[in-house]
DNA sequence: GACCAGGCACATC
DNA sequence: GATGTGCATGGT
């Protein structure tokens, strides 16, 4: 596991990751990246940045059909308003618009009421809490684990929670290392893991197990 | 034109 | 509890 850091880290070197340029805009995006390229979630934060809209409670009066229209090139747009829209409710109802007063809250409580707004999912959650809050909880997302799953470091029907678990047996506590290893993941996954599981060019193909990479998933 | 992208909720069996 | 489906734009 460490080996692997080192790896990514030594090819790839720092990630600088979420770009983002507030902790507002990283929980926008953590929200419009859900199953979406990065590129098409950055015109959708640019409208919303030209429309002078990037903070909570300005985003909180929109109406949804206006938000969603701005949403538009990042896909699933009317879903992905409605789904804001109730993470805007729980930051300006339960904390009256104030991030600082949000991440004053334990990890594990912020967790959960993330994960009890609709539209936010695990990935989504965690990615909010490490990038914005600086919480070191570990994010496991698609790349994760078709990574750790072709290089036999977990079952292939591991679960979400047993990846992060693994995670956070193996390392550290530490958010600038649970920040750059996910980043990583995400870089060596768009840069060389593509659907047809060859690894070539990568990186980590030397430390695949015995017999190459070991499924297309 | 197919296939994919930094998921998630909900329906159905 | 497991599996299937809708959501949608933009790049390869």
């Amino acid at each position: 596991m460490h080996q692997l850091y080192e790896q990514l880290y030594e090819h790839f070197g720092p990630q600088q990751w979420w770009p983002g340029e507030s902790p507002f805009e990283v929980m926008v995006g953590a929200v419009l990246t859900q199953n979406t390229s990065w590129k098409n979630v950055a015109r959708a934060i640019e409208n919303l940045r030209q429309a002078e809209l990037l903070d909570p409670l300005s985003l909180y009066e929109l109406d949804v059909e206006e938000l969603a229209e701005l949403i538009r090139p990042a896909g699933y747009f009317r879903l992905k308003a409605r789904r804001l829209r109730n993470l805007l409710s729980l930051i300006v109802e339960r904390y009256d618009g104030s991030l600082d007063a949000m991440f004053a809250v334990d990890l594990p409580t912020l967790r959960e009421q993330l994960l009890s707004v609709n539209g936010i999912g695990p990935e989504t959650a965690d990615s909010i809490l490490l990038y914005a809050a600086e919480k070191p909880t570990f994010v496991v997302d698609t790349y994760t684990h078709r990574v750790l799953s072709r290089h036999g470091l977990i079952e292939p029907e591991a679960d979400y929670h047993r990846i992060q678990q693994f995670f956070h047996d193996e390392l550290p506590t530490d958010v600038p290392l649970y920040n750059e290893f996910h980043a990583l993941l995400v870089r060596v996954g768009n840069a060389h893991c593509r659907r047809t599981p060859k690894c070539e060019g990568c990186p980590l193909a030397h430390m695949l197990p015995e017999g190459g990479p070991l499924l297309p998933e």
